[in-house]
DNA sequence: CAGGTAAATGAGAATCTTTTGCATTTCGCT
DNA sequence: AGCGAAATGCAAAAGATTCTCATTTACCTG
């Protein structure tokens, strides 16, 4: 069952440690698509396996550099790992809760290439998250005043 | 000269202590308009202030609750802040030499209010950093080659 | 303008996240 | 099966930020 992380790995140029196939696995299979290094962390301890924190970190660097996963830099100084699965998007995050969208947006995507032209940037990736309150702790919320 | 600052503080709500009023006027006449923390204490002691780094944490978080400064989470885990002067803009960035540019697009702004519409968020804030190569590095990359 | 009080500060310890050093283990190949 | 390089685990380190608590300060009152 773990034929199918190993091939993705070799094809990321990557040595199929046992590891690295259960951090893959684990990415793929959790219904969060963010996970925090601890997140992958706590999920590897109830498997039982037997992987250092310092490993995840070094797993999803790597996995990052091989273009497997994306870092994104939420607010409060932690990172958040996410499976690369070919379509770009940007976030869209409650405050309240935590709960993250996701979405595209074409007349956003072009204007940020347009003005990475006019400053003379060669624009190398972009990161846009809009931070708000959901409409679950909207409903919340009202409830309470 | 602190009289000016000291009434900025007193506007805003807070008293108007030492290490406030300086921390002040280092964001007010630092030629960089994104300062870390540690970039603030180190302006600090070399006014021969002894202020701690602990304060300098709190200030500035206390000036972010209170409007003065805004706080962004670059790359990199370190939080930057600027001065409030209100307008709001994004940021484009280099990640060659961390050189920080801002600029402002219209149609991004009203494409985002429209987004965070459709989640059924009530949007409270947003970031968009584009990240890319600044024209001198591109220079710097081309004479190497 | 002295005096009291709550708020603010300094110093260092504590915390949290992430990285590193190094001895040991594992993978991939022969 | 066996070798060498790469990967791992552990613990210690590092970097950023927050907390604790005794001491100091700003501001209000008399």
């Amino acid at each position: 069952m773990s034929e199918i992380s190993t091939q993705e790995l070799k094809k990321a140029g990557l040595k199929a440690t046992l590891p690295r196939i259960k951090i893959l696995e684990i990415l793929e299979q959790s219904e969060m698509r963010h996970l925090s290094a601890e997140d992958v962390y706590k999920a590897l301890l109830e498997t039982s396996e037997d992987v250092g924190i310092a490993t995840v970190y070094r797993v999803l660097t790597q996995f990052e550099s091989a273009g497997l996963v994306f870092r994104h830099n939420f607010e409060g100084g932690h990172s958040v790992f996410e499976l690369n699965e070919g379509h770009h998007h940007d976030h869209i995050l409650c405050i309240k809760c935590g709960r993250v969208d996701e979405f595209l947006d074409e007349t956003i995507e072009q204007r940020q290439k347009i003005i990475a032209r006019e400053y003379g940037y060669a624009m190398t990736d972009h990161s846009l998250i809009i931070q708000g309150i959901c409409p679950e702790c909207q409903e919340r919320a009202k409830g309470k005043e």
